[in-house]
DNA sequence: GGGAAGAGCAAAACCGGTTTAGTGAATCGG
DNA sequence: CCGATTCACTAAACCGGTTTTGCTCTTCCC
C-alpha cells in the first residue's frame, strides 16, 4: 500500500505543492473553496504528514526522549517507570508526538544516549530522571541546548526547568505518625546515596527524627528487592532493632514484609513498615502496607506538559507538582510496649 | 551548538557531497586517500548523520514500535512488560535503533496507533503482543506492508512471523507437580478470555488435569492484582475450595497470597500458590512463590533480534523461543490430608 | 596509437514536506 | 484613471542525506 504525498493532492487538485502546504496547514493565502477542495481530496486520499519529512525541513521530529538507568533487575519489578511513562504518554499520544524509550545501564551509556538523540535529530526534547548528585548530564544538555525537563529537584537543575513533589513535609508526617504510635528507634532504608533524590529525603528524615527526639538507623541500597531484603535482615538482626522501618521505594518494603514473615517478626506487632511509592504492590499482600507517595501517572502527565511547551518554544519556569500523601493501611500498628 | 553535515566535510575535504556520503558509507568509487580524509574529518568534526534525513530518503527511520495494551495500572506493576522491553531495547541499542512506546487504552487505539506510525513513516516495524482470538492488528499490518512480529502464538499469527514459549509441556509439568503432591482439586485463576494466549494455557491445563484425573475450577480476570485476590476469595470461600491454584501472572499470585493471608488460609499449609511469570516479586514475598517462566529478558532479545532481520529484508521464520521453566519454592506443599 | 574499460569524482535528482520570493489579476484609494 | 496594495497562487530553494547519471582522466590491450 503505497501512502499519498502533497504532490499527488496537489497533482488531483490542479494546484502546486506549496498550495496545498499552505491549506492543510491551515495558513493564509488560500482561498475557501480551494482550501476545501483540497483538504477534502486530502482526506479521501487518506493523507497523513510524513514526520520525517517535516523533520526535516526544520520543523519538529514529534519525539521526546527518555532514557531509564536503573538495572533492568529492579526496573522490571518497580511500578514506578510505567506509571510514570503512562502518564507522560497519555498526553504525549493525544498531541500525536511519540516517546522514545532507551534503557541505560550506567551513566556513561546515558550521557552517550543524550548525545547521540541529539546528534542524529532524533528528539526534540527529554526528560531527566533519577538526578544524581554531580549530574554530568546537566551540563551537557545546556550545551547541547537541547530542551529538557528534569523530573525531580527543586535543587541541582543546573538552569534546567524541573518538576517536583515537595517531600520534606511528607517525611516529616511520616516521621510524626510513627512517633504517635510511640516508635522510637526508627530506620530507613534508602535508596543509592548518589541521587539527589535520596540524599534529600534522607535529610529530611534526619531532621525531623531529630526534632522528635528519635533515634534513627540507616541502611543505603540499590533499590532492588535483594539489597531490601539484606538491609532489612540486618537491622532485625541488631541488638536493638527499629520498631519501625521506612522503605525508600515499594519494592524494599515488601522485600522487608517478606524478610519479616521469614524471620517470624509480626507486623505490625513487633514491625511496623511504610512504603514511600505508593502502588497496587502495597495493597495486595497482607498486611496491606501503609504507604506514602503521589500519583505518578499524573505527575508524568504534568512533566509531558512542561517538556511539550518548552519545546514549543514557550518558557517554562520549575515547579512543584504535589505534596506526597501517607495512606496508614494494615503494616503500621503502635510500637511494642517491651522496647 | 550546530551539527556538521555532510555538506560541511564536503567543504572541508574539498569534494562533493556524493563523495562523501559514498565515503562514509564504505562504497566503492573513492579512493583510499579521499576516503581517510573524509573520514578524518567526519571525526575530527564529530559529524553524526541524521536520521531524519536518511529516513526521508527512501532508507529505515531506525526505529521500531512496540504498543502496550493493558490497562496503566495492571502495567505498573507488572514486571512482564519491562523485562520485555528491557531484551529488546539491548539488542537495539547496539545497532542504533530506537524503540517507540506507546500505551493504548483499548484495542481501536491500538490500532490507530499503528496505522498513523505507518502512515506519518515513523517505524519501521513494529512489535505485536497479547495476541486476541480475532486480533484486527493482523490483517492491518498485512495490508500494510508494515513489517511486524508477532509475541506469542504459534496459533493465530495470520502469515506473520512470530515467536513464542512452548507452553504445553510447561503447564502439564505443573499439573503433574502438583498431583505428586496429593492435590486432587487445582484452580486457575485466568488471563483475559479474548487473548490468545489465556485461551492456549487454558486448553492445555484442562487436558493435562483431565489426563490425571484431577478437578479443576476456574477463573477469568483481567490480569489485575484487583481481581486476582476476588477470583481467589470467592474459590476459597466455596464449599468445596481447591488445595491449589495457578495464577496466569506474578501480580495476581502475589493478591492470591495476600488473600490467603488475610483469610487464615496457610500457605502451603492449606493452600499451594503457583504463579506463571516467575519474576523478582515471586522472591520476595515469604513464603516465595513456586513459579513457571522463561527469561523474559533474553525472551525480548531474541523477538528484537527477528524484527531486525525482517526489516533489514531478510527472510523470517516463526520459531520456538524456550520451554518455561517450574522453580518451586515454599508456596507449595502437599496437599492437606483432610481432603 | 586508438578504442574500450574502469577508476574517481562532480552534478543533479530525489525523498516529502516547509518556506520564501515572485507573478498576474483583482481591488482600492485619490 | 492610474499607481499601489492585496489576494491567490506558482516557482523554486531548502532541510541532509542517498542514489543515479555523467564526465574526465588513466590504464590496458591488440
Amino acid at each position: 500500500m503505497k501512502r499519498p504525498t502533497i504532490a499527488d493532492i496537489a497533482r488531483r487538485a490542479g494546484v502546486t505543492k506549496s498550495t496545498v502546504s499552505f491549506a492543510l496547514n491551515d495558513r493564509p493565502g488560500v482561498s475557501a473553496a480551494t482550501r476545501d477542495r483540497i483538504l477534502d481530496i486530502a482526506r479521501e486520499m487518506g493523507w497523513q504528514p510524513s514526520r520525517v519529512a517535516r523533520a526535516l525541513s526544520g520543523g519538529r521530529a514529534g519525539v521526546l526522549g527518555l532514557v531509564v538507568d536503573r538495572p533492568a533487575r529492579t526496573l522490571g519489578i518497580e511500578p514506578f517507570f510505567m506509571q510514570l511513562i503512562s502518564g507522560i504518554e497519555g498526553e504525549l499520544a493525544a498531541r500525536d508526538v511519540a516517546l522514545l524509550l532507551q534503557m541505560a545501564e550506567d551513566g556513561q551509556t546515558q550521557v552517550a544516549a543524550y548525545r547521540r538523540w541529539w546528534a542524529e535529530r532524533r528528539v526534540d526534547g527529554v526528560f531527566l530522571v533519577d538526578l544524581r548528585v554531580d549530574d554530568e548530564r546537566i551540563g551537557l544538555l545546556a550545551e547541547l541546548g537541547l530542551p529538557a525537563i528534569v523530573i525531580g529537584g527543586p535543587d541541582g537543575l543546573g538552569g534546567l526547568p524541573g518538576v517536583w513533589n515537595d517531600e520534606t513535609e511528607a517525611v516529616r508526617s511520616v516521621v510524626e505518625y510513627l512517633a504517635a504510635l510511640g516508635h522510637r528507634r526508627i530506620a530507613r532504608v534508602a535508596g543509592p546515596p548518589e541521587l539527589r533524590h535520596t540524599t534529600a529525603r534522607g535529610a529530611a528524615f534526619e531532621a525531623a527524627a531529630g526534632a522528635l527526639g528519635l533515634t534513627t538507623l540507616s541502611a543505603s541500597t540499590d533499590y532492588t528487592g535483594e539489597e531490601g531484603a539484606r538491609a532489612t535482615r540486618r537491622l532485625l538482626a541488631a541488638p536493638e532493632p527499629p520498631t519501625a522501618i521506612v522503605y525508600d521505594n515499594d519494592v524494599m518494603a515488601l522485600a522487608g514484609l517478606g524478610v519479616a514473615g521469614e524471620m517470624g517478626v509480626p507486623v505490625p506487632g513487633r514491625l511496623s513498615i511504610v512504603a514511600w511509592d505508593d502502588s497496587v504492590l502495597c495493597r495486595l499482600v497482607h498486611p496491606p502496607l501503609t504507604a506514602v507517595g503521589v500519583d505518578i501517572a499524573s505527575y508524568g502527565a504534568e512533566v509531558a506538559r512542561r517538556l511539550l511547551d518548552l519545546v514549543a518554544g514557550h518558557p517554562v519556569e520549575s515547579g512543584c507538582h504535589a505534596a506526597p500523601v501517607l495512606t496508614p493501611r494494615g503494616s503500621t500498628g503502635p510500637a511494642p510496649s517491651g522496647s
